[in-house]
DNA sequence: GTCTATAAAGGGATAGAC
DNA sequence: GTCTATCCCTTTATAGAC
């Protein structure tokens, strides 16, 4: 059967969304899987190509409709203003939330693989990086400079890697943060999402303070 | 010598930090430590009960330094009123700077450990969570939670979730995201919480926007 | 405490029958 | 395409000499 090949993505994406990739080894995916090891071998040469695939075929369309949304802010804002800061952030976020209800997928499980893509060692970032996971990053990067005219460089770049930090890490940990996700369901994207926004943009946004007087050197004064 | 234990400690540390748990074998670490690979089981017995050690060691002095700050900062506020924001997360994240200068320490390996422990297997937080961790999360929380009355239990709960995926990821990430992190030093880690505090403390103070509805402040079209 | 040697289990990959 | 059987390597852990 083809559909082994299908079982197989899908089982190696739980897999790697729970343990990452040297946490699960292939005799785990073809248990979940239910299919033969030597399937894996047959259907994708490696261990580090099935990784890649997984990965690629949830990348792939996600920064699609993220480009889609991102040039639609383009269009609607004017000319030479700076872009809404919300719909940038609305454009890097709800790709996630909506390119993943086909049937049977689960955008938990998805999106939580992709959060943890980027704690893997960079060398299974790198063919992913290639297919466009990088431009993306740029495009976005550049758009909410954009958003950002009012920060130094150096300011804006704290605030887009912290921006970068707290979309991957609410991705990566929904649904498997004991003690921190009482009652809520961080399994609904949609609602995630929707709360994520202003989280971010608050952060954006905020100025830093200006420099107080001078800190004590290194960590004994209390003088608060 | 009872210098190779540290020296098994440090190693070990670094390869937790940069290729987690799973991707750390006790040859790569008692290569780098420059010990025997018996040594392990001699100083520690197995290689997870090693990790406890080598987690709990730099987390315990952490958590002190938090509790202590806290309390500083409950004693100086009003009766009563609400805790000042920024002087909770200070609390929360000046120990993870301060705590590490001890001589040849790196306070950005350390941090990036304590980020990566929580994408690692649960397993490998209980015992680690039964020493403290768990407890500090919810006195952490509690203050949060003091400095922010003006939110719903449920609002506050997302925010709480999103401001520890912040920093946690901030702390993971930190010296290894290539292209995000373009010239700045995302190992100074004093800087870096300089820049982290009016970014989280932004994206906490930042009010849901109402529901399903044009934002109030600014009549703009909705696309949705 | 440290070392060599090795056990015992598990890992990715492959050959070849069907 | 799928399966069994197996190769060969690495892993954790331990035994026992020094």
């Amino acid at each position: 059967m083809a559909a082994t090949r299908e079982r197989l993505l899908r089982a190696a994406e739980l897999c790697f969304a729970e343990r990452g990739y040297e946490g699960s080894s292939l005799r785990d995916i073809t248990r979940v899987a239910k299919a033969n090891l030597a399937a894996v071998n047959y259907h994708f040469s490696s261990k580090q190509d099935m990784w890649v695939e997984v990965m690629q075929r949830r990348i792939g369309p996600l920064l699609l409709e993220r480009h889609r949304m991102l040039a639609e802010v383009r269009a609607a804002a004017p000319r030479g203003g700076p872009l809404p800061l919300e719909k940038v952030c609305e454009a890097l976020l709800l790709p996630v939330a909506r390119v993943y209800y086909a049937g049977g997928d689960s955008p938990a499980v998805i999106s939580r693989m992709i959060g943890r893509l980027f704690s893997e060692p960079n060398f299974l970032r790198q063919e992913i990086d290639r297919r466009g996971l990088s431009q993306s990053g740029r495009e976005f990067r550049a758009a909410l400079r954009e958003a950002l005219p009012e920060f130094s460089e150096k300011e804006f770049k704290w605030k887009f890697y912290f921006c970068i930090c707290a979309l991957l890490g609410a991705l990566a940990r929904q649904g498997r943060q004991p003690g921190l996700q009482g009652s809520m369901d961080t399994s609904d994207i949609e609602e995630l999402v929707r709360h994520l926004v202003p989280f971010l943009c608050g952060g954006l946004r905020e100025p830093m303070p200006a420099k107080r007087a001078p800190r004590p050197t290194r960590g004994k004064k209390s003088s608060k």
